[in-house]
Formats: structure tokens, sequence, C-alpha cells
DNA sequence: GTATTTGTTGTTGC
DNA sequence: TGCAACAACAAATA
């Protein structure tokens, strides 16, 4: 489920509840590869009284920081989510780790259970101690809502992967981070972009109309669903759009909110696509259009 | 029993 | 070499 916005929204969910208390218990559970790359006593004995005191998300992923130069970094994967319950929770089969957190002070009582909860285990759990913030974190690319996010930097990544569908294209984290499957095929049908069109045949305004659209959704992404970010759970029916693709993308005989036309899915890039065939031309129609484009000069001499 | 899933990574082949 | 395609990972749901 997670992608930019709803990371956002679960962050500041454990950050809402949690930030400035101490860690009073760590439970971990392992099952897969969930805590592959975690030095489990260390993770623990490094969290123990530590205090969380800030947190960023960036892309798909979230970094907890607590006192004593101790980073937690989380992905959710496919279904991973962060809930905050009552100290005494007990974890459930997919809870793989919960940290309980309580108030500075004498008697440091408990307040929160902090919850990762990931029933198909995609999902990532890293951990550091230093100075400075991991690798696997200031190696993420910069946001689309970042001023590095610019149309030429978008035109050179669609040349280097001209063959490939503009679909494929829009789900690579190293220049779209945060940008999932409904994002990408939201993004596509208001820059009436077809899905599967080679990123090499977009013309330079169909260049400049996906970067805008990536900003337009990214922004109102993250203002409808992680504004709200407490323990109410991320409903995205309720607040994207109802002028938005994905309110009609997964209705039985769902209609394009623009053209009124039907909706087509198919499998694109290995992922479900959902696009508006009235208003997203077929890869055929671009190449034509490319075509004459292309032929105009030379006819001209 | 089958097919589906909002993510990423490693492998294979061009 | 760099890019593109695809299987694999695991479990719930319809």
């Amino acid at each position: 489920m997670p992608e930019l916005a709803e990371v956002e929204f679960f962050r500041k969910r454990w950050h809402l509840a949690a930030a400035g208390e101490r860690v009073v218990r760590v439970l971990t559970q392992d099952r897969g590869k969930l805590l592959r790359e975690l030095d489990v006593p260390a993770f623990r004995r490094a969290l123990l009284g530590a205090r969380l005191e800030s947190s960023e998300a960036r892309a798909k992923q979230m970094l907890f920081r607590f006192s004593g130069d101790v980073w937690l970094g989380l992905h959710l994967g496919m279904s991973g989510e962060l809930t905050v319950e009552n100290p005494g929770y007990v974890p459930g089969k997919h809870d793989h780790l919960v940290i309980v957190t309580g108030k500075p002070g004498r008697r440091m009582q408990a307040t929160h259970a902090l919850v990762f909860h990931d029933p198909r285990m995609f999902g990532r759990i890293r951990f550091h101690v230093g100075s400075e913030p991991p690798g696997w974190w200031t190696g993420i690319a910069p946001a689309v809502l970042s001023p590095a996010f610019t149309v030429p930097a978008i035109a050179a990544f669609l040349a280097r992967r001209r063959r490939a569908p503009i679909k494929a294209v829009l789900l690579m984290q190293e220049r779209f981070p945060g940008i999932g499957n409904w994002m990408a095929d939201e993004i596509l049908w208001h820059a009436a972009i077809h899905p599967a069109r080679p990123a090499g045949s977009l013309n330079p305004a169909e260049v400049r109309r996906l970067w805008r659209e990536c900003r337009q959704v990214s922004r109102a992404a993250l203002r409808v669903i992680a504004g709200r970010g407490d323990r109410i759970p991320p409903d995205l029916n309720v607040g994207i759009p109802r002028t938005w693709l994905f309110k009609h993308r997964w209705r039985p005989g769902g209609t394009c909110p623009k053209t009124g036309r039907p909706l087509a899915h198919a499998t694109i890039a290995g992922r479900t696509t959902c696009w508006s065939p009235a208003r997203q031309k077929s890869a055929a129609h671009a190449s034509r259009r490319l075509f004459q484009l292309a032929g105009r000069p030379s006819t001209r001499q």
C-alpha cells in the first residue's frame, strides 16, 4: 500500500505519539527476512533508554533518530503499516517490531507501543549508530518536490531509459522517489500520456507535463493523505479528490472522470495499470505523430 | 484449488 | 557496459 504520502502519514503517527519519549522495551519477532540486516542484540541494547528526537520521511522510507546517535530506518514494503497501541500491547503474528516508549522521568511509565506490522514481509528494518546519518539514507534520490527535480534532469533520465515503457520508468526510485503504482497511473492520466509509450518517445511538451504532474500529484497527495497524520488510518477514498483517476480505477465499469469514456486495465511493466484510452493516446498514435514531426523538416528541405 | 496484490532485488539476456 | 524484462520473495483475500 504505502507510497510517498502514506509513508509520511505513518511517520507522523509514530512521531506524534512518541517524540521526546524514551524507549522502555523493544520486542522483535524474527520471521522471514525482515530483520535480516539487523544485529538484534546490538539493536535492542542501543535503543533501550534512547529518546526519540526527530524523524523524517523520504521516498518510501522513514528515518527515526534517537539519542545516542541511534538511527532506525524503516521501509514498509508492499503491506507494511505503523500503528500506535497501548503499552501492554501483545504483538500479533505479523508485528515484527514493537517499541514501547515512556515519558522521561523518575518512574518512566510506559505510555505507547509503536508497532511495525507487515504481513507480506517485503518491508525492511535497518539500524545505524553514528553521528552522521547512514549512507542508505543520504543516498536516496532528491525528492520530486525539491529544486533538484528539474525538467532537464527528467528529460535526461527518460533519454537513458528510452526503450522502457514510461510507466516502468516512473516507478524507478532513483529518479522518482516515492512514486508507486497508483501514483504513476495518476500522473500519466493527468499528463494525458499512455503508460505503454516508450520513455524516449515523449516530446518536450509531454516531458514538461510529466514533470509538472509528478509534482502536482505528490503535493496534493501529501496534503490530503499525510496532512492528517494522527491515529485515524489513512483512507485514500476519503482524502483523494473525486476528479482523480484513483477514485474510479477499481470501480466495475469505471469511467474516466474527464472524458466519461471507459477505463482500460492491463499489465504494463509487470504491474496492474489503469488508463483512459480516450485521453491517453496509444503507443501507435504517438509514434505516428513522432514520425510526422520527424519528417516535417526534411520535407521542407 | 486459482488468481490477485499500492515494492524491490537479483539474474539473465540482448 | 548499460539497459530491459522477469522471477522471486510471502501471505492474505476474492
